[in-house]
DNA sequence: GTTATAAATCACAATTATTCTGATTATTTT
DNA sequence: AAAATAATCAGAATAATTGTGATTTATAAC
């Protein structure tokens, strides 16, 4: 069903492997060998590989498991987690938006998902500062690119800038896609301090602002308050949020439900 | 000795392919095959694949070159052209860079072949607008990379931005290096206008301003005049520069010769 | 408009190149 | 010195490229 869910033997194994690093924390190459039903030599690849995306550390006599909160913002660990979820809500997100309009996508795999929903799609501009998004848009004749400079962030693989470096400011759309880490009680958050101004400056770019969230985000905190659910004008849901959380929303802002 | 030209089977066809196209000017695909020795079918795909990266058109009935002044400002184009001499231009130019420094390069592929020999230089920060240069220096952690937003031109594989779109203005490097299409007299240009403008904004936030330049673009002009050669600090060229124009150079800036 | 014809695309099978893996050997770390 | 990791290399698995023939599309003639 999801495209984007890689399936060879090796990817597989990476992530039976991560999961288990996850879980037990720290592990023996020889203990995950076992694991794997594979030799010792195909771990240690592996796990130089999930190492280098910053996943896990590698130390003399095993591997562990990151901290938490770094490993939950990267970029790359994002990258696989509720696909599925995220291009439901790319599907329903990508019905507000017509030929001919601008549009701004933040550094987020929820908002990934729509950008592959736009090939074909018709003339667009699209404004961002994520990089795999540039990749995916670059190939795109019918999109007229447009990117936000700054310092290229490799946990994030964006570009974050504080506001007035960017030009962000010389930009407004039509509509803003914007993701964000975590939700509780009607207040958005995000481990960063500088993403979060990053975040901020976008949503003040766009005429129409979208939150795309799937349900894993609620009722969680994260270091640095992002914005309250009001700020935005739409905010789209996955079918499997809780009620409460839903007519809580409903209050502030409009909301949509993906199938 | 070039690293950056491929040698597969299929990379050497096109190759061939194209500089048949070139000298011909317009081509039926059952020639190409002839001349190519493989199945009309293949000539397609590598059509098909030429016309994606903008060097050539095609029609119904076969092939045509573009028109020279936008073939040669294609980032594809130029890549992979004289790539020795590049080479040894950045070798020279590299000299002038420390650890610690920062500096900025342009859309350009002479200095591409500088950010290549960034790997494990040392802690540099650098400024770009070039997306292959993001591809090579995303990779080095020791490279703080900020980038300069604007509309990503497929022909140059860059972002372009007006001045005050971009967040240039907010930049002071230690040393600027940057390439011109052609050089006549003193005087450097581009074909387009809007590439123009972002390098004099870049030329302006350096302290020390390189140019780099190999034999190729001296005796031409292009439509857009950029600067006059003064306005560099510093000139990085090749010893199969003719004499003159390297005599006629020190007289109004500081002239390296990379061998 | 319609049709004839060449050209281009598509779909599939065969081939070719590339990547991946695990046994072995060498090197590093503690 | 012992264990762990990295390097090397041949065979296996995987992916890519290619040509054939059928199908669709574009051009030109009627």
């Amino acid at each position: 069903m999801s495209m984007t869910e890689p399936t060879t033997a090796r990817a597989l194994r990476q992530r039976t492997l991560l999961d288990y690093v996850l879980k037990a924390g720290s592990v023996t190459s020889a203990e995950l060998a076992t694991v794997a039903e594979c030799s010792i030599m195909t771990i240690h690849r592996d796990l130089d590989e999930l190492a280098n995306r910053g996943l896990v550390r590698k130390f003399h006599g095993g591997v562990s498991a990151l901290p938490t909160s770094v490993f939950e913002s990267s970029s790359a660990f994002r990258m696989r987690r509720g696909n599925e979820a995220k291009e439901k809500l790319a599907r329903e997100a990508i019905k507000f938006i017509e030929p001919g309009m601008s549009i701004m996508l933040d550094d987020s795999t929820t908002v990934l998902a729509l950008a592959r929903l736009l090939n074909d799609f018709g003339p667009i501009t699209v404004i961002t500062n994520y990089r795999p998004a540039i990749e995916i848009l670059s190939d795109c004749p019918d999109v007229r690119l447009i990117i936000l400079g700054g310092t290229y962030s490799r946990t994030h693989d964006s570009f974050i800038g504080v506001p007035n470096m960017t030009g962000i400011e010389n930009y407004a759309v039509d509509a803003v896609f914007l993701s964000t880490s975590t939700m509780h009680e009607g207040i958005t958050y995000h481990q960063e301090h500088d993403v979060v101004l990053m975040k901020r400056a976008m949503l003040h770019a766009g005429t129409r602002k979208f939150l795309l969230m799937d349900e894993s985000k609620i009722g969680k905190t994260s270091l640095n308050r992002f914005v309250p659910a009001s700020d935005f004008t739409d905010v789209v849901l996955t079918d499997e949020t809780p009620k409460e959380v839903i007519n809580q929303l409903r209050e502030v802002t409009t909301v949509h439900i993906a199938r």
